[in-house]
DNA sequence: TATATTAATGTTGTCGACAATATGTCAAGA
DNA sequence: TCTTGACATATTGTCGACAACATTAATATA
């Protein structure tokens, strides 16, 4: 049957534009978001933009000052601790539902997409690995099949991994090898269908992930992290919230 | 220092009526949520009315069909089943931190609400046991003090508990009373500042008081709840909101 | 009577305009 | 030079109107 889905809304169109290029980074942490200024961009009176900030804002992404004026959202070192121990919980709630019923042909699946990670690394393509890396974790959540947790973390992976994202992949660092191995040993703990070692390891991967992010990453004396514009990107200079 | 908070925005104020009336069970589930009518209850234009239903979309309490039309929310046995594991992990992780930081102080306030549930119960004022059980669990995630935790705890509780809480309060069933008992254990947990002890109870609690209502709840052949309007409220009125 | 066609209605999506408020500029006076 | 106030500008909040589309009612035809 062929696919017939709808065309999105502009709505739905704005927010996904507006929402990959915050997660992206092309849009700075901080900068101010002008409703006539996209209003402009995509060709389209003020509702729709406004409607689509609204979900920005539902998301975490976007934040409203004491003036109603709205910005993209910069993290800081409190937000991100306070992430880890909440998506190291739901991952590995995902992780025990998933070792109960995954197939040898999933556990292959993720086995391909560690292959995968390995491959881009050592080719240099880090930005690849960190999609990839997102992949492997959607697999074992697709497998656990539980829409109210993935509802939970990805509102998580959305509101704060996207800086993960932004900064990882023009850095040459540890991570990806760290994250490589840690992998290893989760497959190997479904493939022994250890349903509690496959949720200790993931709780410590997603502990250790986030850990090693916060070491190398900078803030500023306010705890605001301290966002570099990855090269290749127009900087827009943004006042500082 | 004075209060000045700020007078609520329209689309905030617009957002916590529709809100409200949908947890309270106001708004029935499958109801249509018209524009136009909103309108006129609220006496505004319907740019406010569109940016607020954004955001009960956002939370999951509005959904769209196929052509755009909007309705309260109808949750399913699937959509119960599938939020216990999370909710229940969540709540865990939140009496874990708090198990760690509790004071005297802290604990003597969750025992006098148990107290105070207790005392409903026996006054036959089963809506306000509802209120106070909510309070029990938000006292306890206050102590543990994580803004990303108490964000997809109560993202949780927006989009399902509502049900639990207009259905609970009109019934004079076994909940109650158990939950009560099970809140004991947990505060004897807390008093032993045994951190892993806290942590299982909090869990098994949650999955009881989910599982029993679960039991005693109907679902229609398609697994869609059997919505009962609580008595005193109108069924097709609403307006006040 | 059943079905197809057309008209009327209901509802949402989008637009442009105005009002309200905050911010920035600049000249006059101390 | 520094403050004060008036004015211009920038930005958001709200409104009413229209277009687009789906739904229902009414009508005509077999």
């Amino acid at each position: 049957m062929a696919d017939f889905s709808k065309p999105k809304s502009m709505v739905d169109q704005i927010y996904l534009s507006i929402s990959k290029a915050i997660t992206t980074g092309i849009l700075e942490p901080g900068c101010r978001l002008v409703e006539q200024d996209l209003q402009k961009d995509f060709g389209v009176s003020r509702a729709p933009i406004r409607e689509a900030i609204r979900l920005l804002e539902a998301d975490g992404l976007v934040v409203v000052d004491a003036y109603t004026k709205k910005y993209v959202r910069n993290l800081t070192r409190e937000d991100l601790t306070d992430n880890i121990p909440v998506l190291a919980c739901l991952e590995s709630l995902a992780a025990k539902l998933a070792a109960e019923k995954i197939t040898p042909e999933q556990i292959e699946e993720l086995e391909a997409i560690n292959r995968e990670i390995q491959h881009e690394f050592t080719a240099g393509n880090f930005a690849q690995c960190a999609a990839l890396n997102f992949a492997f974790h959607r697999t074992f959540l697709k497998v656990a099949d539980n829409k109210a947790l993935r509802r939970a973390i990805r509102s998580i992976v959305k509101s704060t991994m996207w800086l993960w994202l932004t900064t990882q992949y023009y850095k040459n660092n540890t991570i990806i090898p760290s994250s490589i191995a840690e992998h290893g040993l989760i497959l190997d703990a479904f493939k022994r269908k250890d349903t509690h070692l496959v949720e200790n390891q993931v709780k410590e991967h997603i502990e250790n992930v986030l850990d090693r992010f916060l070491k190398q990453s900078k803030f500023d004396t306010e705890g605001r992290y301290q966002f570099k514009m990855p090269p290749g990107h127009s900087v827009n200079a943004a006042p500082d919230i």
